[in-house]
RNA sequence: GGGCUCGUAGCUCAGCUUGGCUAGAGCGUUCGACUGAUAAUCGAAAGGCCAUGAGUUCGAAUCUCAUCGGGCCCA
């Protein structure tokens, strides 16, 4: 690899890719010694259904951030991809592809599924590529080759082994769950297909009465499907809110308080009495009777049972709809069904495929459960039930297929009920470190919660559920391995080592061992949350998962809270019965948003393509963006011009800093290998400016590794970019600038000791920005430092604490203070930097001017001032401070103004006078009366004004030919005197800053020595001044003549401060 | 609708636990200066009803409650 001509970060990304591109860097990782643990990461695996894009990757640089500073960490990290392939989003990917337009009812034969289980796998093939792609342009170590697929038969295997351990357990059940249905297309709909089809449509609203069984008083009861009526379980009240028992005619209802008026209006009732006012908690339990038991015998069965048609208080009861109570019918209704999973309600579902009442539906058995609205309607108005019915206008989800208005089913379905593990996975994810407390705290609460999951799919595209079932007895066969199915299978039409997919598995027919009937296999497949749950059981062999698991650090998107760490923590405390998590830590990152703020979706077309955006922008900038711009786990709004502005200079300095040091070294021809620190530190070549860097670098050195520690990457990153260019690049670079011109022979060793110091630093910044920026700083190690193979078989530099040195430190934060004080004070006087100054006055605290004058040498040469004086001055203000300056003999004036707020009163009618008079008084006297008396008194005609130091605002100025600044305690009097000596010291940097700009535009290297510089047109006055410090010119500028006559042949017109020049160099 | 969470300068954050100086820093912006590695750097300036409202208090960015807005998850 050779260093770019000038700093082209694309170019040097694209060199380090070509240079790495047949390098087996994870061998020589496993091979070096110096990296001693070997710890594992499991990859979080992406859905393969659609391309990156810049969300994507924000992801991608945390994995490969922690990846890198692990192994400069001395560790061997197992770094393998992860690829999830199925799961719903994939087939309807593939029903789109072939033109399903009707969803499930387009797949009726083993064929079709064939089909569509090729093509999902087609499009797998296709967004997989697009993804290593990316990850490649981004630099990811992943280990490709090694990646681990959800849809493998050994994944799903091993998948099984973990259900098994389920089912033994006795954590994996049948249940019941509802899910969106579609009528039409026979389909049910995830939660994200049915948000997309909300639209509003007409209902009926339907207020009924039930009579409470031990009372003689009745629930009114509210419900925009009738037809559910049927499957009726419970009726909801909300426990916290206020309820009222009314007297309408010679009835008892009861109704929610909330909207009592309101629904009397609906209902159209007037004369109604409140009689009793209550909570909703104390109706917990309440029996009450069904008015349609008679038509429905398995109803009324099922109504015998303690805890049905009972009255519940739950908090999700609405009091603002309807009367406040509602019926719960866990057959039609999610959160109905989740509250009869609850209370362990029996769920009465008599309904069929096709959406009809089944046999047990009694009297409406046959009937699309939507067309027996109108009949229930009439039964309960038969019955005297009914109060009302009328009809509402409200949203309501429709097939976005079809535009079917959908319904509301339970299923038969698997679950895993998570109450089952007690508190182990509560206490499991308690042990885990979460970096931040907001997503801790809210990922505790949903483990606490123990939501029944249900990890069934009637889908095609899946790890399919090992479990064949038998029609006739019921008696079912759990098959958790291919030998266990291949050995109780009756036939095997597509050999032993069939595809453990749909629809190979489904024509594995299974005698029944109790009835000898045929079984058939359950046809689901698992939840896709399941496959990648299971990825440290499933992906690693049983000895690797018992070495490496629990792994150090997970991370995934905030999203995936109740995601993949949601299911990865349960499915591992299924696996080992125990509580314990997979992983000790895990970082949850926030989402990337567009530049406003907003999140980026498809429809609002500020989506960025990952692969367009690293083709574009340099790679090392977005990943140093990244994890510079926000916290981990906030949300980053992703500006490119951002990106471009700050981080490009960050890394723009660190190529510049190592050009410079390039340079310089290489034309002293030094050998890092010789001369070191510990060299330097021996011989004690040491000076401030280099001890206060290398302490500096330690501090710096500990708070990234802190920093990347708890996962505070922000931190880590401006903890670099400060040092870089505060501290290296801003003081102690101009400083020793000057020592490496001076090439006296003598100063050698001085020079080679800050060589040493430099490629120290930059060596250490090279591998502690590395995580941040991979290309380019492997590209300046290896172009400048020529070290190993790979930075990452560096190791992560430790603190030196021999190298800290607090008191230089204090003194340097003094000496900065000042010189930049002084520049204040320049800046009023309109004194160049350049020019040098005769002398200053500083003031200081008590007690610093020690810590000063430890620099002595650097006050003056960064002030560029030949001379200083430090006072330490008590005072901070007012007339105190004053007094004091004066007394230590600096040249200030007071500068006095009336505080008339308070002066007012005493002054009265007689404020323009004493105003007049007070203009008129010298400063001086007013404040020598004050010192002494404490007060001065003014005489306005006959009246005495006695105004006391409270009344005075008492400041400094300087005299003439002095300027000044102040900050806080700390003031720089400078001197504005210059004699002939000094005006040719600052013309003749004047004149060589403009020879060097000249020098760098014709081409010359810095280090080459030119022939002669040529300046025509100085004014006579200047020429007297420098002609006879010819040399120093010279000197400053590497030529080796310098004359004031037309000598050269091209000159260029210039100016110092509009004095017209003409210069030249050969 | 529910849960968690965030809201301080254009941006990124500090201060909040334990109430008390004129609410700080860096970046960005504008103007000026410097520059021999630099799109670096230095100086100055502009920029804040600390989301809003109420309460507690002598005193609130800080404690309490409510509201509004953003994010994620669940409905």
């Amino acid at each position: 690899m050779k260093l770019v001509e000038n700093f082209d970060i694309k170019q040097i990304e694209k060199n380090v890719q070509d240079d790495l591109k047949d390098k087996d860097i994870s061998r020589l990782i496993q091979e070096d010694e110096n990296k001693k643990n070997e710890i594992m990461f499991i990859e979080g695996p992406p859905t393969m259904n659609g391309i990156p894009h810049a969300g994507h990757l924000r992801g991608r640089v945390f994995k490969d951030l922690w990846y890198r500073y692990n192994v400069l960490a001395g560790n061997k990290v197992i770094f393998n991809a992860g690829w999830d392939a199925q799961g719903l989003p994939v087939e309807l990917q593939a029903e789109k592809e072939l033109g399903n337009e009707n969803g499930k009812s387009d797949i009726r034969s083993t064929e079709d599924i064939e089909k569509l289980v090729a093509e999902c796998k087609e499009i797998v093939k296709k967004y997989h590529t697009k993804w290593v792609e990316v990850d490649k342009l981004i630099g990811m170590s992943l280990n490709q080759e090694k990646a681990y697929w959800t849809y493998k038969d050994e994944f799903i295997e091993k998948e099984w082994q973990l259900m098994k351990k389920a089912y033994e357990n006795g954590i994996m059940t049948e249940g019941f769950r509802v899910v969106a249905y579609c009528p039409s297309c026979q389909t049910s709909l995830s939660h994200s297909e049915v948000n997309q089809g909300y639209d509003m449509v007409k209902d009926p609203s339907l207020y009924y009465k039930v009579k409470l069984a031990q009372e003689d008083k009745f629930l009114i009861v509210w419900t925009t499907m009738p037809f559910t009526l049927v499957t009726d379980a419970m009726v909801g009240l909300n426990p916290k809110e206020e309820y009222v028992e009314v007297r309408v005619e010679n009835e008892i209802w009861i109704v929610g308080k909330t909207r009592l008026e309101e629904f009397m209006t609906e209902v159209k009732i007037e004369n109604y009495k409140i009689e009793k006012t209550f909570l909703g908690t104390e109706m917990e339990g309440k029996k009450y009777i069904h008015p349609l038991l008679d038509e429905i015998p398995k109803l009324a069965e099922i109504a015998k049972q303690d805890n049905y048609h009972i009255t519940v208080a739950e908090n999700f009861v609405d009091v603002n709809a309807g009367s406040g109570l509602v019926h719960l019918s866990p057959a039609n209704g999610e959160e109905d069904n989740n509250i009869a999973m609850k209370r362990g309600v029996t769920i009465f579902c008599p309904i069929d495929d096709e959406v009809k009442f089944t046999e047990d539906a009694g009297k409406y058995a046959g009937l699309f459960v939507r067309d027996a609205d109108e009949k229930l309607v009439q039964a309960v108005k038969d019955r005297n039930a009914l109060v009302r019915i009328g009809k509402i206008k409200h949203k309501y989800p429709l097939c976005w297929r079809c535009n079917h208005r959908l319904v509301w089913l339970a299923r038969r379905e698997y679950f895993y009920m998570l109450d089952k593990l007690g508190d182990k996975a509560i206490k499991a994810a308690e042990d885990v470190e979460y970096f931040f407390d907001q997503p801790k705290n809210r990922f505790l609460e949903i483990i606490k919660e123990k939501h029944p999951w249900c990890i069934s799919r009637e889908r095609f595209w899946g790890c399919p559920i090992p479990i064949w079932k038998c029609d006739e007895c019921g008696n079912m066969e759990r098959l958790f391995s291919r030998k266990e199915i291949v050995e109780s299978a009756i036939e095997l039409p597509d050999g032993e080592n069939f595809e453990l997919h749909r629809p190979w598995i489904d024509k594995i027919k299974v005698k029944c061992k109790k009835c000898e009937a045929v079984m058939q296999r359950e046809e689901f497949v698992l939840d896709t949350w399941h496959n990648s749950g299971a990825a440290p059981i499933a992906s690693l062999d049983e000895s690797t998962y018992k070495e490496k698991i629990p792994a150090p650090f997970f991370t995934e998107g905030i999203d995936q809270t109740r995601g993949w760490a949601y299911t990865l923590l349960i499915e591992n405390v299924i696996y080992n019965n125990a509580p314990v998590s997979p992983y000790k830590s895990f970082l949850f990152q926030g989402h990337v948003l567009d530049e406003n703020g907003n999140k980026m979706s498809k429809s609002k077309g500020n989506v960025l393509d990952a692969k367009e955006l690293l083709e574009k922008y340099p790679v090392d900038l977005v990943r140093f963006y990244f994890m510079w711009k926000a916290s981990p786990i906030e949300p980053l709004n992703f500006s490119t011009k951002e990106l471009m502005s700050r981080p490009y200079q960050v890394i723009s300095t660190l190529y510049h800093l190592h050009t410079f040091y390039k340079q310089n070294s290489e034309y002293d021809k030094f050998n890092l290998q010789e001369y070191t620190i510990e060299w330097a530190k021996k011989k004690e070549l040491l000076t401030p400016p280099d001890v206060w860097l290398l302490s500096k670098l330690q501090r710096m050195i500990e708070r990234t590794t802190e920093t990347n520690d708890s996962c505070r990457f922000h931190e880590s990153a401006k903890a670099i970019e400060d040092f870089l260019i505060n501290s290296l690049s801003q003081i102690y670079i101009p400083i020793i600038k000057s020592e490496l011109w001076d090439e006296d022979d003598s100063k050698k060793d001085r020079r080679f000791t800050i060589y040493a110091i430099l490629a120290k630093t930059l060596k250490a910044i090279n591998i502690l920005i590395h995580p941040f920026a991979p290309f380019t700083s492997q590209y300046l190690y290896r172009t400048i430092f020529h070290g190993k193979e790979n930075i990452l078989l560096e190791s992560w530099p430790k603190v030196d604490s021999s190298l800290i040195d607090e008191k230089v430190e204090t003194s340097f934060d003094l000496l900065k203070e000042t010189v930049s004080v002084t520049s204040a004070a320049r800046m009023k006087g309109k004194l160049k930097r350049r020019w040098p100054l005769n002398q200053a006055l500083i003031c200081l605290n008590k007690g610093e001017k020690e810590v000063l004058e430890s620099l002595s040498e650097l006050v003056k040469s960064q002030m560029n001032i030949q001379n200083y004086k430090i006072f330490e001055i008590d005072n901070s203000e007012g007339i105190e401070q004053y007094l004091e300056l004066k007394q230590n003999g600096l040249p200030v004036m007071p500068k006095i103004e009336l505080e008339r707020s308070a002066i007012g009163p005493k002054a009265k009618q007689d404020m323009g006078k004493l105003l007049k008079i007070f203009a008129e008084t010298d400063p001086e006297l007013i404040i020598n009366e004050l010192r002494d008396n404490g007060s001065y008194t003014f005489q306005i005609g006959d009246n005495l004004v006695v105004l006391d130091k409270e009344d005075f605002i008492v400041d400094f100025e300087v005299k003439e030919k002095y300027q000044f600044a102040k900050r806080q305690n700390l003031i720089v009097i400078i001197s504005l005197e210059r004699d002939n000596e000094m005006m040719a010291k600052g013309l003749i940097k004047d004149l060589a800053r403009r020879i060097q700009t000249l020098r760098k535009e014709k081409g010359f290297n810095p280090t080459d020595i030119l022939e002669k510089a040529s300046i025509l047109e100085l004014d006579q006055e200047s020429l007297n001044l420098i002609k006879d410090k010819t040399d120093d010119i010279a000197f400053l500028i590497r030529v080796k003549n310098v004359d004031f006559t037309e000598s050269c042949k091209n000159y260029k017109d210039d100016d110092i401060d509009g004095l017209k020049i003409r210069i030249a160099v050969e």
